[in-house]
DNA sequence: CTGTTAGCGCATTCAT
DNA sequence: ATGAATGCGCTAACAG
């Protein structure tokens, strides 16, 4: 079941066979025909290390995240993948588990299967191995880190926008005390939240009241850790954002712990929108990262350079916008019972 | 950066660099060293796509699942590449999408990648294909379908017990109107859980009532559906029995709507348990499908067929187990209160 | 339009 | 213990 049996049973070379394969060059309808048969009859297809070996080109893009089961990914994968697959090409997916070294060895994997382009939509770094990348023209595309240089490309998210469109919100809905929770400030990408944050406080004049502020994990348990000690301030946030949507529903997990109630008592703003975060109870409101969109650009990022557009890479901007849902609402406390601790009392629990 | 560079580097032959590569002969301790240091200052890596063509062994290995976006498969891809990469196997991964023409796709890569072994951890089907596989001498683990055969394997889920212990569990809180919401019944693993659902009622003399089994699609909208239907009833069902998480997410979601709780008005159970069932209002009691041991178990399917270790596939067996939550509580709606709707009433909503 | 030829980088004989 | 030679399946360059 190789080219040579096809062209024997074709009656034509094995460069014929390559040809109707590939469409590399004019070969007369009539003999493709036979070719054709031939390689329908045998149930032949052709052999990709072979292919890749003798071409140089493997038709294979690495893509390489933190860990699959956060839920950040799985969308980001599928857009990936699908645009990857429409042109042909078969993606190798790798996980860092949120650790260098593990990095280091997806990276080497990519450069041992050849890849032709590489996405590396994590924070995790390995200098060395991505200049080896580079020097061998490896096209690369970043998320958030990494600079436009040759052949390498940088996704830049606009985290600013959708925080901003938040805060605006919630300060229509009357909210003065906002909170934050923060992912873990070893991040890039959640500094920039935390500091597009405190940008908008500024713009409002809200920014005395920095004790606002609390570190999570972009996890649940982190989110509802961070929102407990909020809780527990003298003058507790009337609404709070949060990094990204499980932070919120960690908060949303503590806040009904504490028996208070959102929106009611206190608000709540997600960051991604994840599929589940339209199902909490309340359902979230959030600013949506639209992860699809962000694989496909990722796949064209490499492709532009890979078709041979440009040597150099570019910058891509990607949106975030709110997605007002239930979990915001008016800031209405009673006065006479501005603390949240009266809050409860006050339904009895 | 090739072989010859290192033999040339090294002044030794190329086979003599296979060998150590490969630690396929001895080789001089003192030669090996003068190899080993070119190898380093060369930075080289052996080429995979040439060894495989020259080996006959890709150390490839398929994983085809549904949908990367459905909740179920991350640990179970997880469970699989970890595995997997500690034995130096590379994975590629592959959606169905929940269509069977994907499916053909799906395999018609794995045959050109020349993967050397193929999970399906799907339903999805495509038997000329696979036939093909087979034929191909290459190693196949199945889930819940398929049968043991020459270098086929099957992973059969033992749905019966969890779904034994969490009717036991409802019946020991004093629960004897027990609803279920089952899959898609186009499903064999759906049709599986919900005939043992079955069963356990027999068991339990409550066998009477069959409209208490709602059809829903494994998804949150579809559970809620499903949920909102059995809430209609005359005589709703006091505890409810789900054939996954999600479902159980949209029962909690229609319950909440309904202005009942959970567990006080009724009990639900989930199936899979995945991740954010501990995170739901209240914790969800659930089963559990142990997904990252089952990816391990698949590749170990693989592996025992690849090793040599015998040519006939074998039948592996998961369990499930209840895990108790906060979903599930006794039964108690007051005498004279016996339908939901006084229930609901009665807390003034 | 089609066939012949020469490798791609490597593992594996078969010699020595 | 080591080297020379062969070919895995294919594409590309060159001839015709």
């Amino acid at each position: 079941m190789n080219i040579k049996q096809v062209a024997k049973k074709a009656r034509v070379s094995t460069a014929t066979v390559s040809r109707i394969i590939n469409g590399s060059s004019a070969v007369r309808p009539k003999t493709a025909q036979r070719v054709r048969q031939a390689i329908r009859a045998l149930n032949y297809y052709p052999n990709t290390h072979a292919r890749t070996l003798v071409s140089g080109r493997s038709r294979i893009l690495g893509l390489i995240i933190s860990d699959i089961s956060n839920p950040f990914f799985p969308e980001l994968v599928k857009g990936f993948e699908d645009v990857a697959l429409q042109n042909n090409y078969e993606v190798i997916l790798t996980n860092t588990n949120y650790d260098s070294t593990r990095m280091a060895s997806c990276v080497q994997r990519m450069l041992e299967r050849k890849a032709e382009g590489v996405a590396i939509m994590t924070s995790e770094m390995n200098r060395q191995l991505i200049e080896e990348l580079s020097r061998r023209g490896v096209p690369i595309v970043f998320l958030d880190v990494g600079s436009v240089r040759n052949r390498i490309s940088n996704i830049c998210v606009d985290y600013a926008q959708g925080i901003h469109e938040a805060v605006d919100h919630l300060c229509a809905l009357g909210h003065r005390r906002i909170g934050f929770i923060s992912g873990p400030l070893s991040l890039k990408s959640a500094r920039t939240r935390r500091s597009s944050f405190l940008e908008c406080l500024k713009q409002y004049d809200l920014a005395k009241e920095d004790t606002l502020i609390v570190e999570g994990n972009h996890k649940i348990d982190g989110g509802e850790l961070a929102m407990y000690r909020l809780l527990q301030l003298k003058r507790a946030p009337t609404a709070v954002l949060t990094s990204n949507d499980l932070t919120a529903f960690g908060a949303l997990r503590a806040i009904h712990h504490a028996r208070l109630r959102v929106p009611e008592d206190i608000s709540i703003v997600g960051f991604d929108d994840i599929e589940l975060s339209q199902f909490t109870q309340p359902p979230l409101t959030t600013i949506r990262l639209p992860r699809t969109e962000l694989g496909r650009i990722a796949f064209d990022a490499l492709f532009r350079i890979l078709r041979g557009d440009s040597q150099k890479g570019a910058a891509y901007r990607i949106e975030t916008h709110l997605v007002v849902r239930s979990s915001t609402s008016a800031a209405y406390l009673l006065p006479g019972s501005q603390d949240l601790e009266s809050a409860a009392v006050r339904r009895g629990s």
